[in-house]
DNA sequence: ATTAGTAAATAAAACCTTTTAGCGCAATTT
DNA sequence: AAATTGCGCTAAAAGGTTTTATTTACTAAT
């Protein structure tokens, strides 16, 4: 059992303070003009005996812990995964560190991993926020954490935001099926009050009506099972004999597909939200609108990034385009 | 800008002493033989201004932090991901938070994170070592915490692990394909010293062996880009014309199916070793061998609780059966 | 009347840092 | 000669808990 070196040990070692050594390790040997001498018999006796600081020792004693947390709502999810893998290196070179969890679109349990979070004192938060977690992220700002929402946000809020524009995407997306002459376009969304389904749902019924086509639309149970979803999904896509479906989420264009195996009827043409491994993989490989993953997660972390250091007041919310990745499901009608 | 409260803030409103609200607080009160009342009217006013104890200075002075650290290959694999939710849900139950991160199979970022929450105190790990990996967790046994390895372990270090029997897995896996009349199976592996592959290999060559047949192998590097993997995938299948492929993960599978996509070659009849939501997607789906995942995950944290609290010695080693999943891809050769 | 025991609470130490305020001395300025 | 400045370093406080050792005020026993 290997007892863990402390800072005094080290001072005691050198004949020194504990006050010398702190200054030296913090880069404030300059400053606080430690002779050069000095500096380096305690650097090189540091090296030598490997000492590291007691980080929560630090934290309790600076009330900051170089930890970022990470709240999303599925790590499974593709979409979020890679979020969340490019946020972590970005936000590792600039000396911070993450925590990340899965909230799966459980309030409670967004609340107890925050209020974790809080206890642990981390420095701010990304949050993609689950509905109800208004009072939350308001508690929050009130306790002067920076905090920066993304994917969806809460317009009675002003909170720092990053997001996709899910309008011009599903705009775009239903432009599409409608160019291919599709005439019977439905749209898949979920029983949700989160603002991108909102935004989403808007895209598709103006460009339905920019098209003067009638609308079908079918939303899902948040809390739906893969079955209910599929159920609902096949009785949705036959009865109205649809010719091209757009699904809000990546997650229900799977379940459409699972469904149309299951249920063994032929899937229309079909676009996703979301890029996913399966679309480019399947036959016919799957049309996605694909949000900027990079930018939004630099965005994220330069915002939060200024805010720990103070240097802006104003909310900032940025909307960034997507891109509609046209593949095959959803060649010309003509063609079918 | 609210102000947390504190422990002695309680003290000094109820005008008593700091130490009498921390026993009360950590269930001490009845041991201590605080008065019913007071310990109510406690309780009563902690509730009511909602305080809540200084995490940090609480592990500080106690040692303890109650999070574990999850350290995996890459969490958005979704073996590794259906694992570490498994794990988070079971150990929440017992008090315990987790923390995760990915290593992406890098030695010197899965040392910078375990040193992370190291210095944060965590107060044990589940790991999934790279290679390079043994000294670290070498050293996290002398330093007295616990660490349980899964997936693969050091066969030189004596540490408790909990993995799947790779080796009847790929066993069960290549006697099927032989038994679907498959002449020519190949086996696709990493360029990795990692046990669970070498188990995979040593199945495969064993049912090969068994059925007197010829062994294919080709192995891939760990850091291959896609693209390159999808090539050498390519090369092997065709030039050794293969008529069955085992291949000994699940994103190997991925770019081999993607690979004859790309290159417009027919996949011969294909098993992945772990699931993926693709498989049973594809047209044919995919037979897989899957590992029992929930076993898997709830054998860990009831392994790493026991250790936390002392309770056993000796390491335990526990091997769990595989499941051979058998879907489209490997009808017998007769139907083709 | 003293001792012993017990119930109920507390003061102070401990956990390990960072940071503020300041010390003693020599050299320089007034 | 006195006052100021610069140098190189340090003692002690602060951060917010838990826990050990102790105190106080009783009651019961000798």
């Amino acid at each position: 059992m290997k007892k863990r070196i402390l800072i005094s040990d080290i001072a005691k070692a050198l004949g020194i303070s504990v006050t010398t050594v702190s200054f030296i390790l913090n880069d404030k040997a300059k400053e606080k003009r430690i002779s050069e001498a000095l500096t380096k018999r305690v650097l090189d006796y540091v090296k030598k005996v490997g000492y590291k600081p007691n980080e929560l020792a630090k934290s309790l004693r600076t009330g900051k812990t170089k930890i970022l947390g990470l709240i999303i709502e599925d790590i499974s999810n593709p979409f979020f995964g890679n979020i969340a893998r490019l946020i972590e290196s970005k936000v590792y070179e600039q000396g911070y560190r993450i925590i990340y969890c899965s909230t799966n679109n459980d309030v409670e349990k967004a609340k107890e991993l925050i209020q974790m979070f809080y206890d642990r004192q981390v420095d701010g938060f990304i949050i993609t926020p689950s509905d109800g977690l208004e009072d939350t992220v308001k508690q929050l700002q009130q306790s002067n954490i920076p905090v920066v929402l993304f994917d969806r946000y809460f317009p009675d809020l002003e909170t720092d935001y990053v997001g996709a524009d899910n309008f011009q995407g599903a705009f775009d997306a239903t432009s599409h099926l409608c160019q291919q002459a599709y005439k019977r376009i439905g749209f898949v969304s979920l029983y949700s009050d989160q603002t991108q389904m909102k935004e989403r749902s808007e895209g598709y019924l103006k460009a339905m009506d920019n098209n003067k086509q009638q609308s079908f639309i079918q939303k899902v149970q948040m809390d739906a099972s893969d079955d209910e979803a599929m159920e609902s999904l096949k009785d949705f896509i036959c009865e109205n004999r649809l010719d091209a479906v757009l699904f809000s989420t990546n997650y229900l264009a799977i379940s459409g597909l699972k469904a149309s195996k299951k249920y063994n009827f032929v899937m229309p043409a079909m676009i996703a939200f979301d890029d996913h491994t399966v679309f480019k993989l399947l036959e016919p490989s799957i049309t996605v609108v694909s949000q900027p993953i990079k930018e939004i997660a630099e965005n994220l972390i330069n915002i939060l990034l200024l805010r720990l250091q103070g240097k802006i007041k104003a909310t900032r919310k940025m909307v960034l385009p997507c891109e509609l990745k046209i593949r095959e499901s959803t060649k010309a009608k003509v063609t079918l």
